[in-house]
DNA sequence: CCAGCCTCTTCCGCTCAGTGGAAGCTTGTG
DNA sequence: CACAAGCTTCCACTGAGCGGAAGAGGCTGG
């Protein structure tokens, strides 16, 4: 017979969603297959889906066969709050930053439980760290998180402090030591990080809050060597970061 | 009697994506209603489907119960070619092409017939011009346009060369014109516009094209004034230009 | 305090859009 | 030329999706 077993239970909406769930950072080229694995869905019913995606505009398939995520689908995202408001707001500070200190700059906002980096930029010169726009890192781990972490609710902070992932060999694991070192932020307004994200990197970030606001992002840099003068840096954040927190709707989140 | 009419030949796929589409550039946040309105929906049925997104996190709600577009979505549409590739190669050069001109730099992309600008860098000084990352603009009344044009196919030459618009007093729009312009423009391997989108923008922009590829994109810079020593900015977008290609893997295309 | 209006949420039985196994097709490989 | 792997098309069964309607909540003006 024909017919089928259809899976029940599952919507439409969410078999297009994870169609496009199938697509990470690590995997923005797949094949029709290989969509249909990784979203756990028949061929059949795929194929279907890409093929009206497609049409739409939100996935692209090259001259052999390939499919990515396609304009329209790049068009909408860039509506996301995160991407217009803060990312317009803050950019030309994070080039006043990059222009005076010459060393990579980082904008990021607390998604869960990772530091979600919305902007960066970087000398073409410097070693290229980890974090890409989109990136997400831990927050434990890097100074931009650190901050985040610090101006986080108590849950979060309980979440993250509870078995901290060892990134590097200096990676900061234990949760009373953490836990000092929020407070550290708090009390001082900036928080560093020494090699404990990515080997051969130092950091330091301050926070970012609106008129009135609380924290809603962190202003970072990244150096590849330990310079002593790092913290000079912090008051060239500031600046920046008090710049765009002003520029800020009152009472902006991120979400 | 419950049951319904419903709408036939619609599929759930297009539905959800009718819901996408309701968002644009002038409309990023949107109440229930104005989804199901714009998406040409019952509202029931919008209900549905946008409660869907949103548990996925592809749209987030605010408290006063308007919609966005949420970071999952963002996330995705940061995976696009357009995105990832150009502007991650991109991206330093248009930061030394800031650094050593001050002005506004603008990389675009052609789309259909617009010029499509995927990234950008303003000075915080700068009156604010019109384009951000996402517009579409004209293709005969930008630089980027023009160069894109220039190196685009017939058929698209063709198309917007039909009745072109007039934006700006300035705006060239006589076909004839505009064809030898073009012709010029590759002759000379860069393009130039005097108010002819922006009141009080002049402009000019070279093209980018990968090692033994044709033309995928634009580098160009605005200023604000009628400088006269405009063409000796040209140089130095070429060096970019130049960088950028080179860094693009052979055959790149955008899309 | 209520009527009027708006937007949002929930309900429910009918029905056709969606389903996926299978067959056919294309392309690459040994 | 057989075989495999990936893609496309086909088709009849059926439950997921549909949307009108009613209810809930909120705001405004009389």
């Amino acid at each position: 017979m024909a017919g089928n077993a259809r899976e029940p239970g599952v919507s439409v909406a969410s078999r297009v969603l994870a169609v496009l769930g199938a697509f990470d950072a690590s995997h923005d080229r797949l094949t029709l297959s290989e969509i249909a694995r990784r979203s756990g869905q028949p061929l059949a019913t795929a194929h279907r889906l890409v093929a009206e995606l497609e049409r739409w505009g939100g996935l692209t398939r090259a001259d052999d066969g390939v499919y990515g995520i396609g304009r329209r689908l790049w068009d909408v995202g860039t509506l996301a709050r995160v991407e217009r408001d803060l990312r317009d707001v803050a950019s030309p500070f994070l080039q006043d930053v990059h222009r005076t200190t010459r060393e990579t700059v980082h904008l990021a906002v607390r998604d869960g439980l990772h530091a979600l980096y919305v902007d960066r930029l970087v000398d073409r010169t410097t070693a290229q760290v980890l974090s890409r726009a989109g990136a997400r890192l831990p927050l434990h781990a890097t100074a931009v998180g650190k901050v985040l972490l610090a101006h986080a609710p108590g849950d979060v902070v309980r979440a993250a402090l509870t078995d901290p992932v060892r990134v590097t060999p200096h990676t900061i694991t234990e949760p009373g030591r953490l836990h000092r070192e929020l407070a550290e932020v708090r009390r001082r307004g900036s928080a560093r990080t020494a090699e404990e994200m990515t080997p051969g990197a130092w950091s330091v970030a301050v926070p970012i809050a609106p008129p009135g606001g609380g924290v809603v992002a962190s202003l970072g840099i990244v150096v590849a060597s330990p310079r002593r003068d790092l913290v000079r840096l912090v008051p060239v954040l500031q600046v920046a970061a008090n710049g765009i927190g002003r520029e800020l709707p009152p009472g902006w989140a991120p979400t």
